[in-house]
DNA sequence: ATTCCACAGGAAGCGACGGCCC
DNA sequence: GGGCCGTCGCTTCCTGTGGAAT
C-alpha cells in the first residue's frame, strides 16, 4: 500500500517539461486558428442568416486531413452559440461525426435526442424520429447540422433529402447543413439532387505550408510546454517534415507531442534530435496501426514475406545495392505452408497476386518486375520495413 | 528459331450476403 | 417474408510476356 502511494506521488511530483499536454492533443481546439481567418469568415457568412431567423445556406467543406476543417467549423459553432445568447435568437446546432453515426437512422436519432433530450426514442422508426425533430424546428428554430466525414454515411442521398425537405414543409424554422469531407471525388457519386442542395456553396481548405505549420506549432508549444523547453530548430524541423506529408497540422502536432514525450523522459528540452526520433516512432506507430487493420490473409502474406526475408532462402537474390528480394512464387509457397501450419485455408495464387498489389499500394512492400538475369517473368518482392517489427505487429494482431 | 519457364493479370463464373420491393 | 438484384470475395481458366534453355 505504502509503495503504491509513493509511486503515484512520485509520478505526480516528477518534474516535467510539459505545461499543459492537452494543448498538444489532436482533439484540442484553440481559440485562435492561424491562417484560417478567411475560411472562418466565409463559414460565418453562410450561417449568419440563422441569427435573424432566416434560412442559412448549405455548405460543403473539402480539404485534406489536418488542415483545420473541423477546428474551423467547431470554432464557428461556438461563436454562434455565444452570439445567439446575446441576441436571444432561436438557433440550435449540432456537430456529428459520421464515422460514428453513419446511417440516416443514427443521424436522425441524434437530432431527435437533441430536440427532446428527456425523451426516449428506443425502438422508434426513423420516420418518427424525423417527425419529432421537425416538431422542434417547426416552433421557429433555425438549426445547423454539421456532418463531419460525411462521405462515411451509407445512405447519404436519403439523409440529405430528408433534411432539405424539412425546409419545404415548415412554415417557421429552417435547417442548414454543413458537410465536411476529405475526399472530393465522393461528391461525384452523389445523386444530382443531393449534390446540388449540399453543395450550394463550397470551401476548399488548402494545406498549410512549412512556415504556417511552424507558426501554428510555435503557438501551441508556447502553451503546451514550460518556457524555454522547446527549441526553434525542433519546431522548424517538425513543420518541415509535416509540410512534406501534405501539410498536415495534425501530423505536425503528433510529431511535436512525441518528441516532447521523448525529451520529457530525459528531462531535457525538445531539440531537433528528438523530433527526428519522434518521426521514426510515429512512422512505426502508423505502420503498426496499418498492419492491425489488415484483412486476415493479407497479414498472413505479409508475415510469410517477413519470415522469408528474415531467414533467407535458396531462391533469395540480392539486388545491386545488396538488398534481399524474394520471388513471388516462393513467397506464395511460404504463404501456403504458413496457412497449413496455422490450419487456415490458403487463397489461390491468383488472389495472392492481388494481395501483393494491395500490400504494395499501402507501402508495406515494394515490388519490381524481374529483368535480365532471371528466368521467366516474375515479381521481386522486398519488405519495406524491418522483418522483426512486421512480424511482431502481425503476431500481436493474431494472438 | 523454337520451346520452356514462371509468372502477370484479364474474363467468367460462383456462392454468400445485404438491401429493396412488393 | 420471399423473390430478386447487385456486389463482394474468391476460384478457375486463360492468354500474354520476357527472358532462358535447347
Amino acid at each position: 500500500m505504502w509503495q503504491l502511494e509513493n509511486i503515484f506521488e512520485k509520478e505526480i511530483s516528477r518534474p516535467t517539461i510539459f505545461e499543459d499536454r492537452n494543448v498538444l492533443s489532436p482533439h484540442y481546439i484553440p481559440d485562435h486558428l492561424p491562417y484560417r481567418e478567411k475560411e472562418i469568415t466565409r463559414v460565418m457568412k453562410q450561417i449568419a442568416p440563422a441569427l435573424s431567423q432566416k434560412r442559412p445556406n448549405n455548405l460543403f467543406i473539402y480539404g485534406k486531413t489536418g488542415v483545420g476543417k473541423t477546428a474551423v467549423v467547431k470554432h464557428v459553432l461556438e461563436k454562434l452559440e455565444e452570439t445567439k445568447e446575446k441576441y436571444q435568437a432561436s438557433v440550435g446546432s449540432i456537430y456529428l461525426n459520421c464515422r460514428v453515426h453513419n446511417t440516416r437512422y443514427q443521424v436522425l436519432l441524434k437530432l431527435a435526442q437533441h430536440a427532446a433530450p428527456e425523451e426516449s426514442f428506443l425502438g422508434l422508426s426513423s420516420t418518427h424520429l424525423y417527425e419529432r425533430f421537425l416538431e422542434y424546428v417547426g416552433k421557429g428554430v433555425v438549426f445547423i447540422v454539421v456532418l463531419d466525414e460525411i462521405d462515411k454515411v451509407k445512405d447519404l442521398d436519403e439523409l440529405t433529402y430528408s433534411l432539405t425537405r424539412a425546409n419545404d414543409g415548415l412554415a417557421k424554422g429552417h435547417v442548414g447543413l454543413i458537410g465536411i469531407s476529405n475526399s472530393i471525388n465522393f461528391k461525384e457519386k452523389l445523386d444530382p439532387r443531393s449534390k446540388s442542395t449540399l453543395c450550394q456553396d463550397e470551401i476548399v481548405f488548402a494545406p498549410y505550408n512549412a512556415d504556417q505549420l511552424s507558426a501554428i506549432l510555435k503557438e501551441r508549444a508556447a502553451r503546451g510546454f514550460k518556457k524555454g523547453y522547446v527549441t526553434d530548430g525542433a519546431i522548424h524541423l517538425a513543420s518541415a517534415y509535416a509540410a512534406q506529408e501534405s501539410g498536415d497540422a495534425r501530423y505536425a502536432l503528433r510529431l511535436l507531442l512525441k518528441a516532447g514525450e521523448l525529451a520529457d523522459s530525459k528531462g531535457k528540452p525538445v531539440a531537433e534530435e528528438y523530433v527526428k526520433r519522434a518521426r521514426a516512432a510515429v512512422e512505426e506507430d502508423i505502420v503498426i496501426e496499418l498492419i492491425n487493420t489488415l484483412p486476415e490473409h493479407q497479414s498472413i502474406v505479409l508475415y510469410a514475406i517477413a519470415n522469408l526475408a528474415e531467414k533467407g532462402s535458396k531462391y533469395q537474390r540480392l539486388t545491386e545495392n545488396g538488398e534481399h528480394v524474394l520471388f513471388s512464387g516462393e513467397a506464395y509457397e511460404g504463404y501456403e505452408s504458413l496457412c497449413r501450419s496455422w490450419r487456415i485455408n490458403a487463397r489461390s495464387a491468383r488472389w495472392f497476386r492481388e494481395y501483393l498489389n494491395e500490400l504494395e499500394m499501402m507501402g508495406l512492400i515494394t515490388t519490381m518486375i524481374s529483368g535480365p538475369g532471371i528466368r521467366g517473368n516474375t515479381r521481386l518482392i522486398r519488405l519495406a520495413f524491418p522483418p522483426e517489427k512486421v512480424k511482431a505487429a502481425v503476431e500481436k494482431r493474431f494472438a
